[in-house]
DNA sequence: CTCACTCGTCTTGTATACAAGATTTACTTG
DNA sequence: CAAGTAAATCTTGTATACAAGACGAGTGAG
């Protein structure tokens, strides 16, 4: 891997972790300096973060680590809850054994680390495998790819949102169910699950009363 | 308008148009003459370009055009039809006067231009705001933004695609019946029309025989 | 004649000096 | 003391010189 992508996944690993967070200024010379190379290919990064909502550039005035846009967020899940309803219908028809061993395989894992102490990292990466396999399985990882191009808002709600432990247990169980309905060929109940896998949590009083600080106004 | 949103918007038009035809190299030195501009901002325009699929760069090669990737032709298809029956739906139930009146609107436009000398242009504009527009009518005009970052290769499959005179009465007339339908509420249709209406035109066969120099292997 | 190698010339990639706008600080003036 | 102004110092934006790899033409050897 280049050193500009290593600086770029570095970069969007911490914001997406929100160990940058939100309105943090991302200084050309300052990050010159860390990752010890000159500005051009430092403004290349800099450019693509931009590009894909990571951040906000200010003319003459300096790069932002963007803030949260609700917005965003609510369409971002619109956008998955409508393809993973039409996904999740096909595989009922067309999944193969194996793609149901690969499912099931990654439910177990989020089984697994569920009552652990550090369980959220590890469940929210199991959780994206899960969809992320779906979209795979039904040929449609071109789609998932494209989404994960406009994920940062989502992907920071969801992790402010879910990081109670209370809610992993209740993810893992539709999961399951979605397995399930998937292998009864049972069409009808998909479309009311996945839309309350996905839209349920669309609480944004919740973000607005703990997290304004990060939220774009 | 920025100098270098200018550059940027006149390539993606020459591109979009097939007047910059897939494959042509574009030489940083060559376009900054032609553009009187040093070669810095010259590449922050085609770093953007290849971000969004317009150009691959190989680097210490060259920028190129973008070959057609008739896949990402069918990922994009089948992302529309799956939001846009499900935007349809909506709207049946929550068009107001006002945005018929507006779709209304675009069809005549349409009709006006459709036995032109030069419709083809005009009328893949008004395609191209139709659809917006249902977009827009649902609160969903961000996703239609989405989907045209990722247009390149669709927009100049549909050009090569329709510029035969025949397509376009077939395709004011399914405008025409998305509209009907959409005020009496008959959702049972909407399904199969939509999904003909952008994919049944699919045929890969009638690029890849005419135009084989442009397709990506 | 053919093959291989080398050198010249093309490309983009990087570093750096300078330009220009925005902001803050400090000083001057009322 | 307060307010306004000017200058210093931030920021990113642009131009340019140089580095380094890719490619092709031409030349020389077998």
């Amino acid at each position: 891997m280049s050193t500009k992508e290593e600086i770029m996944n570095s970069l969007k690993n911490e914001i997406l972790t929100l160990a940058l967070k939100p309105g943090t200024i991302l200084s050309e010379t300052v990050l010159s300096e860390r990752f010890q190379i000159s500005r051009t290919p430092l403004r290349d990064v800099l450019k693509q973060l931009s590009l894909e909502s990571y951040t906000d550039i200010y003319p003459k005035k300096g790069n932002l680590v963007s803030y949260i846009d609700l917005e965003s967020v609510e369409q971002i899940i619109y956008l998955r809850s409508v393809l993973e309803k039409e996904i999740i219908k096909y595989l009922s028809t067309h999944l193969l054994l194996k793609g149901m061993h690969e499912l099931k395989e990654i439910l177990d894992k989020q089984q697994a680390v569920i009552h652990q102490e550090d369980a959220a990292e590890q469940f929210l990466y199991l959780d994206d495998e899960f969809h992320k396999t779906l979209f795979k399985l039904a040929g449609r990882e071109f789609l998932w790819n494209l989404i994960q191009q406009s994920n940062v808002h989502y992907v920071r709600y969801r992790r402010l949102h879910m990081l109670r432990k209370e809610k992993l247990e209740a993810i893992y169980k539709e999961h399951q169910s979605i397995l399930e309905y998937m292998m009864n060929k049972n069409t009808d109940k998909i479309d009311d699950l996945i839309h309350h896998h996905l839209r349920e949590d669309i609480n944004t009083l919740y973000l607005q009363e703990n997290f304004s600080e990060y939220i774009k106004a």
